[in-house]
DNA sequence: CGAAGTTACTTTACGGCGTAAGGAGTCGCA
DNA sequence: TGCGACTCCTTACGCCGTAAAGTAACTTCG
């Protein structure tokens, strides 16, 4: 009818993940009442994907959660891809946008609490490191986390541009760390011994296979040898958690702290790294 | 019949992985001559995924590519898991393992060097990204690539420990960057307006929906106000660029840089932030 | 030289997936 | 009271990975 033609995808889209802000009309009209929600719907399929990863993530199997059929959900959400924003929007909820500094001035210590909360956050919900990102799912609770990070990072003092930068750097990095860890749970709670089964097959299989393996891949043994031993002290803390995975939030820790000293450095000497203007 | 038995899965998938260093029997035996091969249904499977991306690649579609059945391959490979395995490792070859230092004890210049050629890499290849990691392929071509990152970060003079937690590092920095930078050159090639269109409906949609935008997410819309500027002059032989790659490059370069700084000051210190024993 | 055995590939089929199309039942309102 | 809007269900289509069984080509052995 009127100029709104074309467009009703992407309002479609957004409006759904956008709900809670758009004054919902407490329900009138005909026709039955819904036994579903758009809510419930999120909700069962977050469960799944927590529960049994992404794989087992089916629209029946959401149907069925609900005790409705897989089609039954076509009437609240547009489909799959849809449902997954949603997903992707909802859990980021959870992500906190207060980070207290321990002093005044002090950047460094909320930058290091975000990133280990986000951190925890993915590694609650490691199906959500496979939504796909090439179009950006452009959600409240996924803004508040990005305002978040840009607010912290505000505090360096660093220029906007660099700020920026930064943004498409730390991300990345959290959810490398992220995968590792999460694999390294998973990989633990695999019936333990069967895990290790596979890696001995894979093992014994290899240095049959490439007996001069030493030879070809010096560094790789070298590091393997000599990179790994000793947990610090600092993790006793952590002497719960087996060993794949203090090594991997080791690696998590190191990498983070190289990096904040790098952000360091720039604002030091306001950048020989970041301002790209050579002098 | 002898002692093999059970381990048949690792020892097929590594001996495949490693076929060209397993001395080939040149083809005896009875039966028809095969007109199909592992490296000819690889470099198939890898040309579908270069082209029309990982979710255009189904056996159905690797067969046809080759003017075979789908069930023609399970002659050569034992599954789908299995050849993304064999491409994830085959395409690993393009990748250099010599990187010239441009004087004595420059470490810095090889690792820029390496990323960025494995962000090309990633880049010419986007799908490889999307290969589940939770179990390391283990191939020739990935170890060697392993190896020439270890070295190279070895020349930084860090022990072992640091050495293997920044691996874990600096891959997912590249990974990242080239996941960005992938997606830009996407969009651009999306008939450009048509992806225009698309974040016009989306903005458009969005500041009917939130009204309230700028002030929920003051940082975001600072952020996107100031940090977007004027393409560096740098970057001018890279004009020919789409901006939004060039910004992602951009992003790449000054948070590697970031990132090397803080390597930097780890070597400088022998470590604030790598080394972890308290003094 | 022909039968036997091995191998490469095809055909067919099964149970999954996302979702289009159409139908059945429930409710508010004219 | 009945119309129209609405929710949910049934059925069906064309994809997917791959198991099972069949066919034809080829070597080897009697």
């Amino acid at each position: 009818m009127v100029v709104f033609a074309g467009q009703g995808d992407a309002r479609r889209s957004l409006s759904l993940l956008w709900r809670a802000e758009v004054a919902a009309p407490p329900r009138v009209g005909p026709g039955p009442r819904p036994r579903l929600s758009v809510d419930a719907i999120v909700a069962a399929a977050v469960a799944i994907a927590d529960e049994e990863g992404m794989a087992a993530l089916s629209m029946r199997a959401v149907g069925e959660r609900l005790g409705r059929t897989a089609m039954a959900l076509y009437t609240h959400v547009p489909g799959k891809s849809e449902l997954l924003d949603l997903m992707y929007d909802a859990v980021h909820a959870e992500l906190p946008s207060v980070y207290p500094e321990s002093e005044p001035d002090d950047w460094r210590a909320p930058l290091t609490a975000w990133a280990g909360e986000v951190l925890e956050f993915y590694v609650r919900h490691p199906w959500v490191l496979q939504v796909s990102q090439a179009r950006p799912v452009l959600g409240p609770h996924e803004y508040a986390n990005l305002d978040t990070l840009v607010r912290l990072l505000g505090a360096t003092g660093l220029p906007a541009r660099t700020v920026r930068r930064l943004v498409g750097t730390l991300f990345p990095l959290v959810q490398g760390s992220a995968r590792t860890v999460a694999d390294a749970r998973r990989a633990a709670r695999a019936t333990g011994s069967s895990d290790e089964e596979w890696w001995a097959a894979r093992a014994a299989a290899l240095t049959e296979l490439v007996p001069d393996f030493a030879e070809r891949f010096p560094a790789v043994v070298r590091l393997e040898r000599e990179g790994a031993p000793d947990p610090y002290p600092e993790d006793a803390e952590r002497e719960d958690l087996p060993y794949p995975e203090r090594e991997a939030r080791e690696t998590f820790r190191v990498g983070l702290g190289v990096l904040l000293d790098g952000i360091d450095a720039a604002r030091a000497g306001q950048g020989p790294a970041t301002d790209t203007g050579r002098p």
